[in-house]
DNA sequence: TGATAACAGTAAGTATGCTAACCATTTGCT
DNA sequence: AGCAAATGGTTAGCATACTTACTGTTATCA
């Protein structure tokens, strides 16, 4: 008899949810209040100055929705500019302000530091395998997900 | 410089997509309209009749208030029944409805079968050391969660 | 050119998954 | 017994993370 604790998809969940969970442990001890898709937000506009909405949910893997309220936080919170672009006038294209680009300076290295706790109780080479295996995995199964990674040609 | 497509964080988090996205394909196929946590509840209710509220959200890792709104979208379903109980009028016992246990019935082997869908592109040696680290790292990661596991004495 | 399909963004609605605060009840301790 | 602490559940509030449906704009192609 298969147990809930022992299937595949709830080990995903918990792992999730002790991921997300460290995130906000590192971010808030940096004095900070910034979720993880934000943060994800924030990086690709900054590596991407322009990019507009859908592209940017397409690029880390979200629904245009759902892209849509977080920008409209960041956007409340001044990281980020939002205008009418001006070669397609349904698209928004996206700027981070000085501030959302101090804050990333000021965040990155801790975000980088915590990627190294959220898979505690492994060894280094248990860890590389498992990173190894995890990322083949989601790329396979990308089609699967709602909200596919989509990367502009 | 490390990409947010290869932090251990955001692999997670595009697993745990695609691991719901399958679930929801799967269960909808079947014809019916049940969560992850949903099912888990279920479950976790079928295998202890009577457990109260508080013991259910430890026995599959969620707070208690999640847990509390979960039960109310099942009791409106007239999947489970919720008594004060009789030892402690704090809590809530909880009881599957003849319904919810043929739900379970049809639902538990469709959930079994799915498990082995969510882990893509992997050879079966591979799935095995990969379930193997994600049990071991989630174990150890328990009380870095937010709402750990929690099994009663 | 003119219909029509495709696409960007948003509104409304639902379910998770939390925090903080609160009430009622029970437990533990003196 | 009496009282403080702990516990079970709920309310309110917030941010994901979706679906469906709609508006406005652009692209396609007969």
């Amino acid at each position: 008899m298969l147990s809930i604790h022992d299937m595949p998809g709830h080990l995903i969940r918990r792992l999730h949810q002790i991921s997300t969970s460290v995130f906000a442990d590192r971010v808030a001890e940096a004095g900070h209040d910034i979720t993880p898709v934000q943060f994800a937000a924030l990086a690709t506009i900054e590596a991407n100055p322009g990019i507009d909405q859908a592209t940017l949910a397409g690029l880390i893997a979200y629904d245009r929705v759902t892209i849509g309220g977080v920008v409209d936080r960041l956007e409340a919170k001044r990281l980020l500019e939002r205008a009418v672009s001006p070669r397609d006038r349904r698209a928004r294209v996206l700027e981070l302000t000085p501030e959302g680009k101090a804050l990333m300076a000021v965040l990155r290295p801790v975000v980088v530091a915590l990627q190294d706790d959220i898979l505690p109780g492994m060894t280094t080479k248990e860890k590389t395998e498992f990173l190894r295996l995890l990322a083949k995995t989601a790329a396979a199964g990308n089609s699967l997900s709602r909200a596919p990674l989509s990367l502009p040609e």
